[in-house]
DNA sequence: TACTCTTCTGTACCATGCAACAGAACGACA
DNA sequence: TGTCGTTCTGTTGCATGGTACAGAAGAGTA
């Protein structure tokens, strides 16, 4: 039961966070206008201290700020979700070159400790366990890079995917799991062995590959619930 | 003389982009601090707009806002340089792979007049117009991936090494013009020929070469400055 | 001299009020 | 009915004032 040790967090801060942390988790819709007098009341400030998060958030890609008009959360096209897969297979590749190429590092037990888990998670075939242990490989995949800044430009574009709610579906593709915690295993195998330039190229196969599954889960998804296709929001500034 | 077609541009946004010209154009030195008073006089409007810009600028890593202290301009470390080198190596090497991948498309012809340029430039030992030329030749090759997203984080990273500051000094270096101009000569003939892979490594392997010749070049205006090493500034947050 | 405590100044942080604009709703007119 | 012009409402953009904090400068003490 201890006090906050850094209480000194500013409003704006405990704002963005809190709708970073909204937008990313999916409770808030796509294109859902965020207005600021709304959110102020909501968590109890002045319009201020909103304004500044919201500024912060269109920087960061998850938020459109229409002058004039209002803030609406970010929905990204189709051609930007495909540049964002792009993006995630290039760094998550160079991650795995450069983890490679920095030996035993504690990064590499953790996820060895993680595939491990991840055995056991297929196992049971529980894909929830399995979901967080996908994100924390690849989590780990970058933090193992040793590359700050790869990091962070990692995040800010897994956010704008809002990557971890589309985990989930990626894999209720029957056959996926298996397949995923396979390849998982492989790409330790050869960053262990040091070898880069195979890490790398296993990398981008394995991140193309979860793609795919994605975007088959999508139109399975969208099936089961009976709808046509996918064409829900096409809004663009 | 014509009028702005666009004269809605917001306040925040002049104060933002004139902030951020300042500071990768170098008119603003690495730990310069930023007040808001200070800036909402010389541009001439209110606090609250300044706030905003400098809000943005920390979120592309271009300031750092200390709290209750004040704002400054950053200075990345070293680590962070080769951080962002190693990135600049990542992205750039990817774009090559991307490029090669689309076939005759018009950055092409804009790389191949590019490079013709270049020559001229060289021949008249013109470094001046060549770093312009550089410059150039790496905002085509981005261009060319044809990846937005990717050209966004690019520029970001760019802005945060103050690049354009950069390239006259690598070029300082003796017979780096040369070498230069050859290392892009050969790239575009691999990207005109469609071989991604190879032009992924050779663009990677270009990156390094010209970061190298920066270093050295810096070390080389350092010693030519009578200074010994290379030690302004370890300000950190 | 060295150390501690107090005061003071500068800064960012937040709250609030006013103004300007975008877009919707409405009504007049053809 | 359809179109155009007007009014009106909601929203953000900007300005300003008070507050709280960080850090420097100074006073006091040993």
């Amino acid at each position: 039961m201890q006090a906050q040790v850094f209480p000194t967090q500013s409003i704006q801060e405990r704002v963005a966070d809190g709708l970073r942390s909204q937008i990313t988790g999916g409770q808030l819709e796509s294109g859902a206008a965020l207005s600021e007098i709304a959110l102020a009341e909501e968590f109890g400030v002045s319009r201020t201290p909103v304004r500044e998060a919201l500024k912060q958030l269109q920087t960061e890609g998850l938020v459109i700020i229409r002058p004039r008009v209002g803030t609406f959360v970010s929905a990204p096209t189709r051609l930007e979700i495909n540049e964002l897969f792009q993006m995630k297979e290039i760094l998550e590749g160079a991650a795995a070159r450069l983890f490679a190429a920095r030996g035993e590092i504690p990064e590499l037990d953790a996820l060895r400790a993680n595939v491990m888990r991840a055995e056991e998670a297929v196992a049971a075939d529980d894909a929830t366990a399995y979901a967080l242990l996908v994100e924390e490989f690849h989590e780990l995949i970058i933090r193992g890079a040793g590359n700050e800044k790869l990091a962070q430009h990692y995040r800010m574009m897994m956010n704008q995917l809002a990557y971890s709610r589309l985990v989930q579906t990626s894999l209720s593709k029957p056959g996926r799991l298996v397949e995923s915690e396979s390849e998982h295993h492989r790409v330790i195998e050869i960053i262990s062995a040091k070898d880069g330039t195979t890490a790398e190229r296993m990398m981008r196969e394995h991140v193309r590959a979860s793609q795919q599954a994605l975007l088959d889960a999508m139109v399975f998804a969208d099936e089961y619930n009976g709808r046509p296709g996918r064409d829900k929001k096409e809004l663009q500034k």
